[in-house]
DNA sequence: GATGAATGAGTATTCATTCAT
DNA sequence: GATGAATGAATACTCATTCAT
């Protein structure tokens, strides 16, 4: 084993949890399951999480950092102010519908009474989107509603239509997309 | 217990399903305690229900047909088609931020990878609401967009940010509802 | 309804009890789907029968009893001693053959520990086969062996092989029961 | 506990599932019984075992083992044809007589509609018996009958009998059991 | 670190039996 | 007599968690 490894049981671990969850729902996904398709045993889960909950915890704070890492990539900086959010939000849509396991895990562990949400945003990335849309307010090129009614006009709707899209509910072509884009940004926008 | 109680039980069950799903979630209901707070034995549930996912999918369904109707209330058809649109949004806004069992259980619902959504309307209101947009398409009010998306853009965020609101995220008042409203429509509007 | 029908529900209900049990046996074949089979409902078979204990022990006294009247036909006494028994033989034979719901519980209720079987003979007809037995044994006919020795020896064999014929285990033309009847005599002839 | 105890919790679980099958039958044997008679919790036959159903055929095809090495035991084996069968014959008694909870068990497994018979044999030791049953006819010592009749006539007596014996119903002495013994020779022989 | 057998409380479900109507 | 809703104890099975090796 290279040192390398080292922590790449905990990795396979979350990993595991975050297919199976995605895939048959927190009801259906028991520990010995994960441990199965973590390539571990049942009991080495509790050396590196201390309850299921933990694990579940950790893997959402995970999942949003990934998430949003990737949202915010560095390019997407670059780009002006002005046309930035349409990139964003492709971006978000993107990753939500070639990432359907991080999607359906967020989308359960956000509408699950079990677990309280904060406020707080859980990342720098997720702070840098806030961070954005105060400029824009600022700017007085949107409108001044809540951040959290913001979030759900624009990146929340990516999500969920990423998901309806993976269901076979929905099918979007690059066209649409972009046009639903633009009707977020429609909502916001002054 | 009075005659006319025939089929109460029956809803008291699908109340106390209901009530506790929205507050604990699915994991933490079992049957034993829906049957507890519906004042009902243990046994009695499987004479109603085939299984405790027979009662979950029996529960989805009326759910969302109270919601559709009292979305769709017949004043509401009494409005110009042109002023409809922020009048049926208040409208699943309040009924959502007053019903927070129902909204839940949606959430949770529409979120399960254990259940299948339909894409074709539940009730003969969620038609109503297609219906509508159909017809705002048709006179070239909106934008050509899926309907889903159309959906989630609209009646999907009121739902969504009427959770947000008694979760704690969100405090809105009546004005900043007008104006997400209005947002909404900015969305979808051509 | 015609006072031919008095009783009727009972028979139904015993009919259905059979039917069920020799299809799916005794661990299958609850007390409410005797009653939905017997086209009745589940309160009123305990208006007939004390216990489902109580109805099994009915149904085997009355398939035992009807068991040996078809066995002992009169036709049979008729038949002079020498020849009286593989007639008999056939006779039981062709019954069980006919019958695989009371073959069938009778080899699980015989075989339960969970019913206490009696030594002595249930019916008249059954006494008569033993009366038959004592009458060869003493014309020197058939070997001194106890009584149930000799009833496993011949129509205890019938039952079996009744019961793997209709089982598909084994397959018997006229030409083979025949030899198999002879088979059995041979056994128990002196 | 000792480290020879590998594999002795699943023994154990089979020991207990057939005493408690033997004595009280299918229907009153429930798993927590088992566990206990085994001195093992609830949870860990299902470590073992996927089912009830599960653990039974294996508790089948391990009494059926079981007594087929018992009876064809190398001695017999010495012993010259001719003469092999009673041995075999009394062997199989013996063996049932001496194995209540193993002979009750079989007669009530063989008698269920729950489970399918399979008509190949399940050990090395039956299709031996099949053997030499095949040998006899060859030799033309026996009668050419059906294998399953063959079986019926001679080694089915043999459980059955020795079931009736610690029943209560049969009380047999060594004179009387040679007697029968030759009596299922006499059955088949030609 | 790692294993996987073992635990035992918990959970969905069944079913004989009762009883108000 | 007849119904079928209701009961509640019993039962098969699950699963998070522990721990000896």
């Amino acid at each position: 084993m290279q040192k390398s490894e080292k922590g790449e049981k905990r990795a396979a671990i979350l990993q595991a949890a975050l297919e199976l969850i995605g895939e048959q729902g927190f009801q259906n996904t028991p520990m010995s399951l994960i441990a199965k398709r973590a390539g571990a045993s049942a009991g080495i889960i509790y050396h590196y999480f201390a309850s299921k909950d933990d694990l579940i915890q950790a893997l959402y704070r995970q999942v949003k950092s990934d998430l949003s890492r990737a949202i915010f990539a560095a390019d997407v900086q670059q780009i002006p102010l002005a046309e930035r959010f349409p990139a964003l939000w492709i971006n978000m849509f993107r990753y939500c519908a070639t990432h359907p396991h991080e999607t359906a895990f967020l989308a359960q562990y956000e509408t699950s009474p079990t677990w309280e949400l904060h406020e707080e945003p859980t990342s720098d990335e997720e702070a840098a989107y806030y961070r954005l849309m105060e400029e824009y307010k600022a700017q007085g090129l949107i409108k001044d509603l809540p951040l959290a009614a913001l979030y759900e006009l624009t990146l929340g709707i990516a999500l969920k239509l990423a998901r309806q899209a993976f269901t076979g509910v929905l099918t979007v072509n690059d066209a649409t997309l972009t046009r639903i884009a633009e009707a977020c940004w429609d909502a916001i926008a002054r």
